[in-house]
DNA sequence: AAAAAAACAGTCAAATATGCTTTTTATTTT
DNA sequence: AAAATAAAAAGCATATTTGACTGTTTTTTT
């Protein structure tokens, strides 16, 4: 049994026998089945997600996911937090690297494309649909779909600065982008044809230009009334 | 056992002891049996409807049931194409019974979005989502996808002639409807806020109008350019 | 070095969902 | 009226999934 010590100098930075190497390796456990859970979610759906299938793709034992995630509604709430800011992270890494020489809203829209094509996008709408006839779902993934459209105004607002003081205008432009987009990225789901999406997204890209040329227009309300007319 | 015969007058138009009338009762029962699964769809969500639930909804035995549809995947696969049929039906109504003497655009608009928010759309929703993972679901689901998204365009061609000859401006009107309106109404499911979804219909119905316009120029190619230029 | 604590693995029982079989009842045909 | 046929109900067998329990190894503390 003295070979026990002997084989502790070869792992990396924290190495065992150093205090808090244990509490480490079961953090890493931890994200370990946590992002197995995410891929779960894609693959299979959240319905069809079961707890020995998230063990087995996070290659862990039953029992030892059971020691880390006493049971299911933990496992899943935990995963929906980590999903979450994983989600909030790369919409700030995307938008705040936006490279300032080209068109920054065609830029912003097409980095968010790339975001809503993302497995941990998907993985999110998936829970975001399945939680509308699940109330124990939707009490934990509620929370955080409002969390995160406040975080993506607020971010928007922040990062593009050309919008401020533009009021209704900047809520309808946020909006025909949110949902014009996500429509888009759910259907495309299933549709491969790329060019149709991207017309569109030029297409997108135009009207808002149009509506931030709107707002600065010497006469604003005119311009709210051109977008929302009520007669032709 | 002789007072089988004397009950038999008093049920509707076609009444027992009449050839084809069990066939008959046989066929309102498989309705009844499809329309109460439609009703699990959207009440449980495609995973969570069982055979058993669908019985219990019908108001039938189990057993009953296993007599019309001897499995499971039969009685989905009669199920979408109910569904099919109905969201076809309710679609050429709406758009059929269009009233002249408002504004068209915006009377197209409005039933449509009446029709995202209805149970048969939800369903067929439902289960187009569910389908993403599950390729027996996708084999039944997907061709009745593309069928409504074939019909949607042709019935649209036909019922809006002002927009006859306008090409490649049609598609992408079509397109910038259907990606809009389906994302705003996936959304709406979980958010209740009425006034958001109104105000960019008017947006939507506008740019549509815009659109419609910018075919009838003098030079639509240059019209095309305004709506997809590559620079600002 | 020994004791305590933590991490992990394997097995089992309860609950649920599905498909099949048998029995009973109702309807049509001869 | 009797036989044949169709419909409906009930029960059973098999699969899956989940949560709990038990034992073993590894790590930390004394």
């Amino acid at each position: 049994m003295e070979h026990a010590r002997a084989e502790r100098a070869d792992t990396g930075s924290t190495g065992p026998g150093q205090p808090g190497w244990q509490a480490e390796k079961s953090a890493q456990m931890r994200q370990q089945i946590l992002e197995a859970a995410i891929r779960c979610f894609v693959k299979l759906g959240y319905a069809r997600t079961t707890t020995t299938e998230i063990a087995q793709e996070a290659g862990v034992s039953r029992g030892a996911m059971v020691h880390h995630f006493s049971n299911k509604e933990r496992l899943i709430t935990a995963a929906v937090a980590h999903l979450h800011h994983r989600r909030v992270a790369s919409f700030r890494d995307a938008i705040a690297n936006i490279d300032p020489k080209t068109d920054r809203q065609t830029e912003g829209i097409e980095r968010y494309w790339d975001l809503l094509s993302d497995p941990t996008f998907i993985a999110f709408h998936e829970l975001t649909f399945a939680a509308r006839t699940d109330p124990t779902l939707e009490a934990i993934v509620g929370p955080a779909v409002r969390e995160f459209e406040a975080e993506w105004y607020a971010q928007a607002k922040r990062s593009f600065p050309e919008w401020a003081d533009t009021g209704r205008l900047f809520d309808l432009a946020m909006d025909l982008t949110q949902f014009l987009m996500e429509g888009m990225a759910i259907h495309s789901m299933m549709d491969d044809d790329p060019a149709r999406y991207q017309r569109l997204r030029r297409y997108l890209v135009n009207r808002l230009k149009e509506i931030l040329a709107a707002a600065h227009d010497p006469d604003p309300d005119a311009a709210v009334g051109r977008f929302l007319a009520d007669d032709g």
